[in-house]
DNA sequence: GTGAAAGCGCTAACAA
DNA sequence: TTGTTAGCGCTTTCAC
């Protein structure tokens, strides 16, 4: 059952056999069909193994992710994986597994022992050894959803992103606008949740509006850090949970006590507004009439509870990395790649404020 | 940067250094140093394609997979990966891409040209061609979630599942369970929705009650489905969605209409719960005072909405699979595999009925 | 404990 | 348009 079976049936070589498999130029036609229907015959199936030892290609692009189970992974890996098929590629997934698992192992050049002809980073921020061993592969590569030093990116401005959130807010007239973000150990770019926050304050602070360190509160980029965050912000008390407020502020009291309650929040993922929505109905609070939430990402749930949101596609992304990374094994060079679209989808959780 | 390479710079021959990398036996402790120093410093990287061709065996299985975007599916191949990273093995990902997608593509034998010793398929029902195809590359396979016809399986007993969340309901004094269940469209194993229903069908039958058509609801397996399905089970009118009664039964009149509103909803999956409990919650019924819902999963969010479930573990049954193929792959003859375990996990959103 | 030689199944010049 | 001849980088008898 290899290509030289086909030869000895067809009673042509090896050499013609393999040109009419690959439908290359300069067959006959009878000569092609004859061999793809003694193939078929056969039941020939093609070995990536050989045609990649001859060729040095192996058909293939690695996708490396701190985890699957997040909803911008899961989908973004859902593009990658659509623009791989298109061009006759496999995917090869390589999951850092989270903080817990040994996110070395899948660095170690052996792991990527000439398997791949590109790879496609999700979200990682790679220290100097773990760049050092990428470059040392000499593949094409590209990172998706944040910038990452010296790799080329996909993704959306993070900053810009938080400015049209905080935007629509002030525009609707808040001026009391807490926000909630917070690391993601899951390994999410550390660099995201940082920009979101700076583009938060940045554009407060261009409103001329103060920002209590209080309303700076830690959701941990999770539905139940979003949900404790909330609780704190809104004046409640923490109901069991455990997130704690970023800044170190007040302690236990509530970040309500000193500063208010906000009239908005703005959380740096769909994911930590539902949460904060939960906590505000937890606390009677009505949304929108007394609270406003609008989150970013646009996350299917957000939808079905009608949450403003600031909408990227992560699967868009996907694509388009997987296209540029493909271009790059074809030789192309590596071009720029501008910012992927981000819009604002105004659904039913924001409104003016009261009064 | 071959094997050759550190061959000619040591001086050993080709036979000898593979085997010291391999670390087999009967290899000097000292020629295995220096083969590895040499390695080390030559920035060896094996070629996985080189040893398949040689050993026929590519060290990689396939994970194929309706859609990625989905809580189990993304749970499962994290089990998947953890036993064969664990195990050497790299993992190939096949992406059905959900109804939309061209499925067949990922089971044209071309598509998995030798590339994989072996198959993990994620809750497919596979048919006549589609079965014959894989079963023309020999290759060890099993599936995960949900019974198929002649394939080893690893998964849940759906029906026991069933009946357990009945029995929890009856358990607290429920006579009057709705149920919210459904066909997934993105791909799930089409015998898993049945075999639920049968299961709630069969412990309702069991404890002589009387389940009226319109309570068993569509909620599609999906958060917004299961809203759907809440607000027309529980009176409201359909507030914008659209789903519909399974059952076809009374038309558009709300389920309620003849048979009086349920004490408790059973949902086939903990997504449907949650849109229940926002249907509920939209007509200001009060969870569990005047509604118990019970799901099945132990979905993340679940918990931070207190609600009762039967959870599953799809992680685990992730690893359970991969072992099971590996193994098989080492020439062990395919056992039995008993029914993944499933625990009642009761929360806050259950209660005995008022009155 | 180590080496020599023959492939694994395919592709890629170069001829014919 | 087709055939010949070398490998791709590794594993694996079989000798030594």
């Amino acid at each position: 059952m290899g290509i030289q079976e086909i030869a000895t049936v067809t009673g042509l070589s090896k050499a013609t056999v393999s040109r009419a498999l690959r439908g290359l130029p300069s067959v006959a036609e009878t000569t092609v069909d004859q061999v793809r229907r003694v193939a078929d015959e056969l039941g020939y199936v093609p070995s990536s193994a050989a045609a990649g030892l001859a060729t040095g290609r192996q058909r293939a692009v690695g996708v490396v992710v701190p985890v699957i189970d997040r909803w911008f992974y899961a989908k973004a890996i859902g593009g990658v994986d659509v623009e791989l098929r298109r061009a006759g590629y496999d995917l090869v997934l390589y999951n850092l597994g989270g903080p817990g698992g040994d996110r070395d192992r899948a660095f170690r050049r052996s792991m990527l022992r000439h398997r791949v002809d590109a790879l496609v980073l999700l979200s990682l921020v790679l220290d100097e050894t773990e760049r050092a061993e990428l470059e040392l592969t000499r593949h094409p590569m590209i990172v998706i959803g944040g910038p990452a030093p010296g790799l080329r990116n996909v993704g959306v401005d993070d900053v810009a992103v938080a400015a049209t959130a905080v935007g629509h807010l002030l525009g609707l007239g808040h001026r009391r606008i807490a926000y909630v973000g917070g690391q993601d150990e899951a390994g999410m770019n550390v660099a995201v949740p940082y920009r979101r926050r700076d583009g938060f304050l940045d554009a407060m602070a261009a409103a001329g509006l103060h920002v209590p360190p209080s309303w700076l509160a830690d959701g941990r980029f999770s539905f139940a850090g979003g949900a404790a965050a909330g609780a704190l912000l809104l004046g409640g008390s923490v109901s069991g949970c455990t997130a704690a407020s970023a800044s170190g502020a007040g302690s236990g009291a509530g970040a309500g006590a000193g500063a208010g309650r906000p009239t908005a929040v703005f959380c740096a993922s769909d994911e930590m507004a539902l949460g904060v929505l939960l906590a505000a109905r937890r606390l009677g609070l009505r949304v929108p009439a007394d609270l406003s939430v609008i989150g970013i990402d646009g996350h299917e749930y957000g939808a079905a509870v009608s949450l403003t949101t600031v909408a990227q596609d992560p699967e868009a992304q996907g694509r388009v990395a997987a296209r540029a990374v493909l271009a790059e094994v074809d030789g192309a060079r590596p071009g720029v790649l501008p910012p992927a679209p981000a819009t604002l989808v105004v659904r039913g959780t924001t409104a003016p404020p009261r009064g």
